[in-house]
DNA sequence: CCGGATCCTATCTGATACTG
DNA sequence: CAGTATCAGATAGGATCCGG
Protein backbone atom coordinates (compact mmCIF):
# COMPACT_ATOMS: atom_id res chain seq x y z
CA UNK A 1 0.00 0.00 0.00
CA UNK A 2 1.21 3.18 -1.02
CA UNK A 3 0.62 5.68 1.61
CA UNK A 4 0.57 9.32 1.12
CA UNK A 5 -1.30 11.86 3.14
CA UNK A 6 -4.09 13.96 1.69
CA UNK A 7 -1.83 17.45 1.35
CA UNK A 8 0.86 15.65 -0.39
CA UNK A 9 3.10 15.83 2.75
CA UNK A 10 4.98 12.62 2.99
CA UNK A 11 4.49 10.71 5.62
CA UNK A 12 7.87 9.60 7.31
CA UNK A 13 7.62 8.18 11.35
CA UNK A 14 9.62 10.47 13.29
CA UNK A 15 11.61 9.06 16.19
CA UNK A 16 9.34 7.96 18.53
CA UNK A 17 10.01 10.10 21.33
CA UNK A 18 9.97 13.96 20.97
CA UNK A 19 7.55 14.43 17.90
CA UNK A 20 5.37 11.34 18.06
CA UNK A 21 4.02 11.17 21.44
CA UNK A 22 1.15 13.61 20.59
CA UNK A 23 -0.07 11.92 17.33
CA UNK A 24 -0.13 8.68 19.03
CA UNK A 25 -2.32 9.74 21.64
CA UNK A 26 -5.43 10.33 18.85
CA UNK A 27 -4.94 6.88 17.25
CA UNK A 28 -5.03 4.78 20.91
CA UNK A 29 -7.88 6.67 21.96
CA UNK A 30 -9.97 4.97 19.28
CA UNK A 31 -7.99 1.75 19.31
CA UNK A 32 -7.31 1.66 22.83
CA UNK A 33 -11.27 1.58 24.32
CA UNK A 34 -12.61 -1.60 25.32
CA UNK A 35 -13.99 -2.93 22.47
CA UNK A 36 -11.80 -1.40 19.49
CA UNK A 37 -9.14 -3.93 19.41
CA UNK A 38 -11.22 -6.89 19.96
CA UNK A 39 -13.28 -6.28 17.36
CA UNK A 40 -10.15 -6.00 14.89
CA UNK A 41 -8.60 -8.69 16.10
CA UNK A 42 -12.40 -10.73 15.24
CA UNK A 43 -12.80 -9.21 11.60
CA UNK A 44 -8.97 -10.30 11.08
CA UNK A 45 -10.48 -13.04 10.63
CA UNK A 46 -12.76 -12.25 8.10
CA UNK A 47 -15.87 -10.00 7.75
CA UNK A 48 -19.03 -10.81 9.75
CA UNK A 49 -22.56 -9.22 10.73
CA UNK A 50 -23.68 -7.37 13.40
CA UNK A 51 -25.10 -10.31 15.26
CA UNK A 52 -22.18 -12.36 14.70
CA UNK A 53 -19.95 -10.14 16.46
CA UNK A 54 -22.14 -9.34 19.37
CA UNK A 55 -22.52 -13.22 20.02
CA UNK A 56 -18.61 -13.62 19.43
CA UNK A 57 -17.64 -10.74 22.21
CA UNK A 58 -20.20 -11.85 25.13
CA UNK A 59 -20.01 -8.60 27.00
CA UNK A 60 -20.40 -6.21 24.65
CA UNK A 61 -24.11 -4.31 24.32
CA UNK A 62 -25.79 -3.81 21.29
CA UNK A 63 -25.01 -0.22 22.19
CA UNK A 64 -21.63 0.16 22.60
CA UNK A 65 -21.25 -2.41 19.92
CA UNK A 66 -22.65 -0.14 17.09
CA UNK A 67 -20.81 3.31 18.63
CA UNK A 68 -17.63 0.97 18.27
CA UNK A 69 -18.24 -0.08 15.17
CA UNK A 70 -19.37 3.74 13.53
CA UNK A 71 -16.21 5.03 15.48
CA UNK A 72 -14.02 2.79 13.60
CA UNK A 73 -15.90 3.03 10.28
CA UNK A 74 -15.72 6.70 10.77
CA UNK A 75 -11.81 6.05 11.06
CA UNK A 76 -11.60 4.12 7.97
CA UNK A 77 -10.48 1.02 9.51
CA UNK A 78 -13.81 -0.71 8.86
CA UNK A 79 -16.12 -1.15 6.27
CA UNK A 80 -19.59 -1.30 6.82
CA UNK A 81 -22.07 -3.26 3.64
CA UNK A 82 -25.72 -3.35 3.39
CA UNK A 83 -27.54 -5.49 1.47
CA UNK A 84 -30.61 -4.59 1.04
CA UNK A 85 -32.79 -7.41 1.94
CA UNK A 86 -35.67 -8.89 4.17
CA UNK A 87 -34.48 -9.08 7.11
CA UNK A 88 -31.61 -6.82 6.26
CA UNK A 89 -27.97 -7.95 5.93
CA UNK A 90 -25.11 -5.77 7.40
CA UNK A 91 -21.60 -6.71 6.78
CA UNK A 92 -18.50 -5.46 8.77
CA UNK A 93 -14.99 -5.75 7.30
CA UNK A 94 -11.47 -4.48 7.56
CA UNK A 95 -10.22 -2.19 5.22
CA UNK A 96 -7.00 -1.75 3.49
CA UNK A 97 -6.40 0.36 6.20
CA UNK A 98 -7.76 -1.91 8.97
CA UNK A 99 -5.84 -4.67 7.48
CA UNK A 100 -2.75 -2.69 8.26
CA UNK A 101 -3.84 -2.48 11.34
CA UNK A 102 -4.01 -6.36 11.91
CA UNK A 103 -0.15 -6.40 12.23
CA UNK A 104 0.56 -4.66 15.60
CA UNK A 105 -2.63 -5.82 16.62
CA UNK A 106 -1.73 -8.97 16.71
CA UNK A 107 1.66 -8.39 18.70
CA UNK A 108 0.11 -6.44 21.37
CA UNK A 109 -2.38 -8.85 21.38
CA UNK A 110 0.22 -11.73 21.84
CA UNK A 111 2.35 -9.68 24.12
CA UNK A 112 -1.07 -9.32 26.41
CA UNK A 113 -1.63 -13.43 26.64
CA UNK A 114 1.86 -14.13 27.09
CA UNK A 115 2.15 -11.82 30.09
CA UNK A 116 -0.97 -11.77 31.38
CA UNK A 117 -0.22 -13.88 34.27
CA UNK A 118 3.44 -11.91 35.24
CA UNK A 119 0.50 -8.77 35.24
CA UNK A 120 -1.71 -10.47 37.34
CA UNK A 121 0.72 -11.49 40.01
CA UNK A 122 2.54 -8.64 39.89
CA UNK A 123 -0.84 -6.91 40.85
CA UNK A 124 -1.33 -8.79 43.58
CA UNK A 125 2.21 -8.82 44.90
CA UNK A 126 1.16 -4.75 44.28
CA UNK A 127 -1.99 -4.97 46.50
CA UNK A 128 -0.93 -7.72 49.37
CA UNK A 129 2.42 -5.16 49.81
CA UNK A 130 -0.70 -2.53 50.60
CA UNK A 131 -2.49 -4.31 52.84
CA UNK A 132 0.19 -5.62 54.76
CA UNK A 133 0.93 -1.63 55.22
CA UNK A 134 -2.61 -1.07 56.49
CA UNK A 135 -3.38 -4.20 58.80
CA UNK A 136 0.14 -5.18 60.66
CA UNK B 1 14.63 -12.33 30.02
CA UNK B 2 13.11 -15.92 30.69
CA UNK B 3 9.23 -15.38 31.10
CA UNK B 4 7.65 -18.01 32.88
CA UNK B 5 4.38 -17.33 35.02
CA UNK B 6 4.03 -17.85 39.01
CA UNK B 7 1.85 -21.09 38.78
CA UNK B 8 4.78 -23.09 36.44
CA UNK B 9 1.96 -23.29 33.66
CA UNK B 10 3.77 -23.03 30.45
CA UNK B 11 2.76 -19.68 29.04
CA UNK B 12 1.88 -20.36 25.59
CA UNK B 13 0.14 -17.36 23.55
CA UNK B 14 -3.53 -19.60 21.70
CA UNK B 15 -4.65 -18.28 18.78
CA UNK B 16 -5.49 -14.47 18.82
CA UNK B 17 -8.90 -15.85 17.98
CA UNK B 18 -11.04 -17.71 20.30
CA UNK B 19 -9.05 -18.12 23.76
CA UNK B 20 -7.71 -14.86 24.05
CA UNK B 21 -9.91 -12.40 23.35
CA UNK B 22 -10.82 -12.40 27.04
CA UNK B 23 -7.72 -12.37 28.34
CA UNK B 24 -6.88 -9.30 26.56
CA UNK B 25 -9.20 -6.88 27.23
CA UNK B 26 -7.64 -6.05 30.90
CA UNK B 27 -4.40 -5.92 29.74
CA UNK B 28 -5.31 -3.16 27.05
CA UNK B 29 -7.47 -1.11 29.63
CA UNK B 30 -4.56 -0.58 31.11
CA UNK B 31 -1.90 0.07 28.38
CA UNK B 32 -4.68 1.40 26.42
CA UNK B 33 -5.54 4.06 27.91
CA UNK B 34 -5.10 7.76 27.82
CA UNK B 35 -1.87 8.01 29.03
CA UNK B 36 0.06 4.87 29.61
CA UNK B 37 1.21 3.91 26.57
CA UNK B 38 2.76 7.04 26.17
CA UNK B 39 4.72 7.18 29.65
CA UNK B 40 5.70 3.37 28.48
CA UNK B 41 7.04 5.21 25.53
CA UNK B 42 8.96 7.78 27.40
CA UNK B 43 10.48 5.32 29.57
CA UNK B 44 11.82 3.07 26.92
CA UNK B 45 14.46 5.91 26.49
CA UNK B 46 15.40 5.26 30.17
CA UNK B 47 14.81 6.47 33.04
CA UNK B 48 12.71 9.75 34.32
CA UNK B 49 12.23 11.39 37.18
CA UNK B 50 8.44 12.66 38.09
CA UNK B 51 8.37 16.66 37.00
CA UNK B 52 10.56 15.34 33.94
CA UNK B 53 7.52 12.90 32.72
CA UNK B 54 5.11 15.66 33.53
CA UNK B 55 7.11 18.25 31.23
CA UNK B 56 7.50 15.58 28.72
CA UNK B 57 3.99 14.35 27.78
CA UNK B 58 2.58 18.00 28.22
CA UNK B 59 -1.12 17.52 28.55
CA UNK B 60 -1.15 15.55 31.51
CA UNK B 61 -2.65 16.88 35.15
CA UNK B 62 -0.67 15.93 37.98
CA UNK B 63 -3.16 13.43 38.96
CA UNK B 64 -3.36 11.88 36.19
CA UNK B 65 0.49 11.16 35.91
CA UNK B 66 0.82 9.67 39.60
CA UNK B 67 -2.68 7.46 39.41
CA UNK B 68 -1.47 6.13 35.80
CA UNK B 69 2.32 5.24 37.54
CA UNK B 70 0.64 3.99 40.24
CA UNK B 71 -1.42 1.80 37.98
CA UNK B 72 1.55 0.67 35.58
CA UNK B 73 3.72 -0.29 39.18
CA UNK B 74 1.02 -2.14 40.16
CA UNK B 75 1.31 -4.00 37.08
CA UNK B 76 4.75 -4.32 37.62
CA UNK B 77 5.55 -2.92 34.63
CA UNK B 78 7.55 0.48 35.69
CA UNK B 79 9.39 0.55 38.94
CA UNK B 80 9.59 3.94 41.25
CA UNK B 81 12.52 4.48 43.03
CA UNK B 82 12.72 6.70 45.96
CA UNK B 83 15.95 8.45 46.73
CA UNK B 84 15.59 10.03 50.63
CA UNK B 85 16.91 13.27 49.86
CA UNK B 86 15.98 16.72 50.36
CA UNK B 87 14.02 17.86 48.13
CA UNK B 88 13.01 14.08 47.44
CA UNK B 89 14.00 12.42 43.97
CA UNK B 90 11.75 9.73 42.56
CA UNK B 91 12.97 7.64 39.26
CA UNK B 92 10.59 5.64 37.30
CA UNK B 93 11.98 3.30 35.03
CA UNK B 94 10.57 0.15 32.99
CA UNK B 95 11.07 -3.41 34.60
CA UNK B 96 11.86 -6.38 32.79
CA UNK B 97 8.18 -6.60 32.24
CA UNK B 98 7.95 -3.09 30.89
CA UNK B 99 11.05 -3.74 28.60
CA UNK B 100 9.55 -6.78 27.15
CA UNK B 101 6.48 -4.73 26.16
CA UNK B 102 8.15 -1.91 24.33
CA UNK B 103 8.39 -4.05 21.71
CA UNK B 104 4.99 -3.89 20.94
CA UNK B 105 4.45 -0.53 21.74
CA UNK B 106 6.69 0.28 19.17
CA UNK B 107 4.66 -1.25 16.72
CA UNK B 108 1.60 -0.44 17.37
CA UNK B 109 3.14 3.74 18.04
CA UNK B 110 4.56 3.34 14.39
CA UNK B 111 1.42 2.22 12.90
CA UNK B 112 -0.20 5.36 14.61
CA UNK B 113 2.49 7.65 12.80
CA UNK B 114 2.52 6.24 9.58
CA UNK B 115 -1.42 6.63 9.22
CA UNK B 116 -2.82 9.21 11.28
CA UNK B 117 -2.86 11.31 7.65
CA UNK B 118 -4.86 8.35 6.40
CA UNK B 119 -7.45 8.26 9.48
CA UNK B 120 -7.99 12.09 9.60
CA UNK B 121 -8.67 12.10 5.79
CA UNK B 122 -11.25 9.14 6.55
CA UNK B 123 -12.95 11.18 9.64
CA UNK B 124 -12.90 13.78 7.34
CA UNK B 125 -14.29 12.16 4.49
CA UNK B 126 -17.40 10.45 6.94
CA UNK B 127 -17.84 13.71 9.08
CA UNK B 128 -18.56 15.59 5.22
CA UNK B 129 -20.79 13.03 4.17
CA UNK B 130 -23.04 12.73 7.82
CA UNK B 131 -23.17 17.06 7.16
CA UNK B 132 -24.35 16.62 3.45
CA UNK B 133 -26.86 14.38 4.54
CA UNK B 134 -28.29 16.90 6.86
CA UNK B 135 -27.98 19.69 5.01
CA UNK B 136 -28.64 19.26 1.29
C1' DC C 1 9.93 18.11 44.35
C1' DC C 2 6.58 14.60 44.79
C1' DG C 3 2.12 13.45 45.40
C1' DG C 4 -2.18 12.82 48.47
C1' DA C 5 -7.14 14.55 49.07
C1' DT C 6 -11.12 16.72 47.51
C1' DC C 7 -14.52 18.51 44.43
C1' DC C 8 -16.68 18.79 40.19
C1' DT C 9 -17.51 17.84 35.31
C1' DA C 10 -17.49 15.25 30.95
C1' DT C 11 -17.64 11.03 28.94
C1' DC C 12 -18.55 6.12 28.76
C1' DT C 13 -21.45 2.23 29.47
C1' DG C 14 -25.25 -0.70 30.20
C1' DA C 15 -30.31 -1.67 30.51
C1' DT C 16 -34.37 -1.08 28.43
C1' DA C 17 -37.74 -0.02 25.10
C1' DC C 18 -39.00 1.00 20.37
C1' DT C 19 -38.51 1.07 14.90
C1' DG C 20 -37.86 -0.20 9.73
C1' DC D 1 -31.92 -8.44 11.89
C1' DA D 2 -29.89 -4.26 12.69
C1' DG D 3 -30.28 -0.68 14.46
C1' DT D 4 -32.05 4.21 17.26
C1' DA D 5 -33.46 6.68 21.57
C1' DT D 6 -33.43 7.62 26.24
C1' DC D 7 -32.22 7.37 30.88
C1' DA D 8 -29.26 6.41 34.97
C1' DG D 9 -25.06 4.80 37.00
C1' DA D 10 -20.10 4.34 36.77
C1' DT D 11 -15.77 6.10 35.60
C1' DA D 12 -12.15 9.14 33.92
C1' DG D 13 -10.20 13.38 33.98
C1' DG D 14 -8.95 18.18 35.36
C1' DA D 15 -8.39 22.00 38.89
C1' DT D 16 -7.05 23.19 43.15
C1' DC D 17 -5.43 23.15 47.81
C1' DC D 18 -2.50 21.00 51.13
C1' DG D 19 1.52 18.24 53.30
C1' DG D 20 6.16 15.74 53.79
Amino acid sequence: MHVTDVAGESVQPPSLESTGCRNVSPVLNRVGDKWSMLIVMILADGPRRFNELKRHIDGISQRMLTLTLRGLERDGLVSRTVEPSVPPRVTYALTDLGESLKQPVETLGRWAMAHIACIRAAQQRFDARLDGANEP
